[in-house]
DNA sequence: CTGAAAGCGCTAACAC
DNA sequence: GTGTTAGCGCTTTCAG
């Protein structure tokens, strides 16, 4: 149990400053420099106000201290949703930030539209309401557009536009599409359909690629009907599998974009009947968690999430100490087919 | 792509409302009221200034504006870490604060010691921290202390003391716990371990107290050598399943307090070659993701998190609107036994 | 060694 | 309809 808990004193609200200083009887700014260990205040007094400070249980306003100052020793990670793969990173993010001095934030803006659709260059606000004074410097994980205007160093983690704009993380999309199509391939699958991802994303793109390319390599013709938008939404990702398993020569395998749209597929599938893997062959991308713990487990491609993380961590850092090496760097990790029970032979 | 990335408009850093107002040519109180839609600005001025705004890039700073206006539309999640538990809660809290107009913003304050050990009262700090206006209501997950002096509104989930102080979203501890062991019971074990939870918690408590009553429920004598601190985290649960694992008569299950020391319990185990669930059942608490993706999957304690998540929006939300019920509220969710794979009756 | 005062970016009274 | 001004809580020169 802790020894003091005024709150009688405070008359709303928490303590301020101002407060301490008149509880303790000395200005507000030598109660400043006591708290941030500046030079120039005597033992006697320093150790009065830290007692008062501790009894009237005070802690300096990150806002008011950050208005001020221009810096906070916190890491923003922005995001449009706290969903698996973020989640993911952040976790990584998390971990690597350990030790560092710095302080963890994430924050999800409000999404614009009352349809659930992410607002075009949501990372630009968030950033800009943020990147004023309250972090130091931003993860920003999926942005829909290029290089914000960067106001605080920035490290864009499944970006854009690929490796191109800024500082970026993200995994062999491509090697990891074409390795996931290619097991399909092997086990005989002709009709592999393809969810599609978020098309302002390159790692959309680069799955989609990567996809193609693998049919091209074994000269199987490219379907156009056999690929819809899943936007690597849950929901999107519904309309899109229902269309894919209502044609009528029905694909006996779908490659999703990720895994979530690859739960979502197989989900569709069963309210229909579909045995998986028996008639159908499903595939996903990232590896989140629910994939492992899926039953069957997904077959999916992994990508390294908290190493990713953590990598963003490592860049982000090297820019705040200005160690950073001459231009952008861009971090790609491996991706790796990770063979489960959700994909098997088609049926005969 | 954008029509307008100004950037080079832009001396150093982010647009502020005085660039806006002098790239207008009015006053920055004409901003601030367009900005925030205040009536007493002509069509024409405001077109005028939101077009500025637009071609800065301009987003007002949630420092300042919450600095001056004392409240942000913002909700805030304070965790110690963010770990898997209450990277769930996040993705329910998320979910749950859809369409309410509200932002979310998570915050892990520094741990203390180099040691990693977490500064007991560690979310007093953040909340004084944040609370004084960058956020509008808190939802603090495992708590370490009891009613943090409220400066907002704040919904506690796994609180320190149990439904008792201030509002609070649990689950059922003691069943789940008491279904836990129960189930090893009736496999035939006798032997039965306990890797202890946060002491500071009250859940941790809970899950002691179930574990007991089962064992006294089934005649079977307490053993404290058969209990060690585990902390509710992989490196303390380390040392716990160690010396549990070394002992001359070792027991033959473990009910971990919670998933990560399951699995680190199991993962000393295997280093030892005893074979889980064959030589040894292990029992955890929540069914994090990673309990279900563990292979062999975890047999386990559900508890709803995402639900928990939704629930602590609810009563904040309830808090905010000041539509609450008088008085505090507490929420408890069901606890379920989800029977996997590392469970099997003892070896003969 | 300590305090007074300016100002970080913004909003809300209150003038004009 | 628009601008001026006073702070929100804090840190930081700069006097005393």
């Amino acid at each position: 149990m802790t020894s003091s808990i005024p709150a009688a004193d405070q008359p709303h609200g928490r303590a301020t400053i101002h407060d301490v200083a008149q509880a303790a009887g000395v200005s507000v700014s030598t109660v400043s420099k006591v708290i941030n260990g500046r030079y120039g205040v005597s033992a006697k007094t320093s150790a009065h106000v830290l007692q008062v400070v501790e009894d009237l249980g005070y802690a300096s306003s990150l806002i008011a201290a950050s208005l001020r100052r221009g810096r906070t020793d916190v890491i923003g990670v922005l995001v449009a949703e706290f969903e698996p793969f973020a989640l993911s990173l952040l976790e990584g993010i998390s971990d690597a930030l350990q030790g560092t001095g710095y302080d963890l934030l994430s924050y999800a803006g409000r999404l614009a539209g009352p349809d659930g659709t992410h607002h075009e260059g949501w990372e630009r606000r968030s950033l800009s309401r943020l990147g004023g004074t309250l972090i130091d410097g931003a993860i920003i994980v999926t942005p829909t557009v290029e290089a914000p205007s960067a106001s605080v160093p920035v490290v864009a983690i499944d970006p854009h536009t690929g490796p191109r704009g800024a500082t970026t993380v993200d995994s062999d999309n491509r090697g990891g599409a074409l390795a996931a199509t290619r097991h399909l391939i092997d086990l005989g699958h002709t009709r592999i359909a393809h969810v599609r991802g978020r098309r302002d994303l390159e790692s959309a793109r680069l799955r989609e690629e990567g996809y193609r390319a693998a049919l091209a390599d074994a000269g199987i013709a490219f379907d156009s009907a056999l690929v819809e938008d899943g936007g690597y939404r849950p929901d999107e990702s519904t309309a899109a599998a229902e269309r894919l398993l209502s044609l009528p020569d029905r694909p006996t395998a779908v490659f999703a974009a990720n895994d979530s749209s690859a739960i979502r597929t197989i989900e569709i599938a069963r309210e229909r009947g579909i045995r998986v893997p028996e008639e159908l062959s499903v595939v996903g991308f990232d590896d989140i968690p629910a994939a492992g713990a899926h039953e069957p487990p997904l077959t999916t491609v992994r990508q390294p999430l908290r190493e990713m993380g953590a990598a963003a961590v490592r860049l982000l850092l090297e820019k705040l100490d200005g160690t950073e090496a001459e231009g952008d760097e861009h971090v790609r990790m491996p991706a790796r087919l990770i063979v489960r029970g959700t994909t098997a032979p088609p049926p005969r």
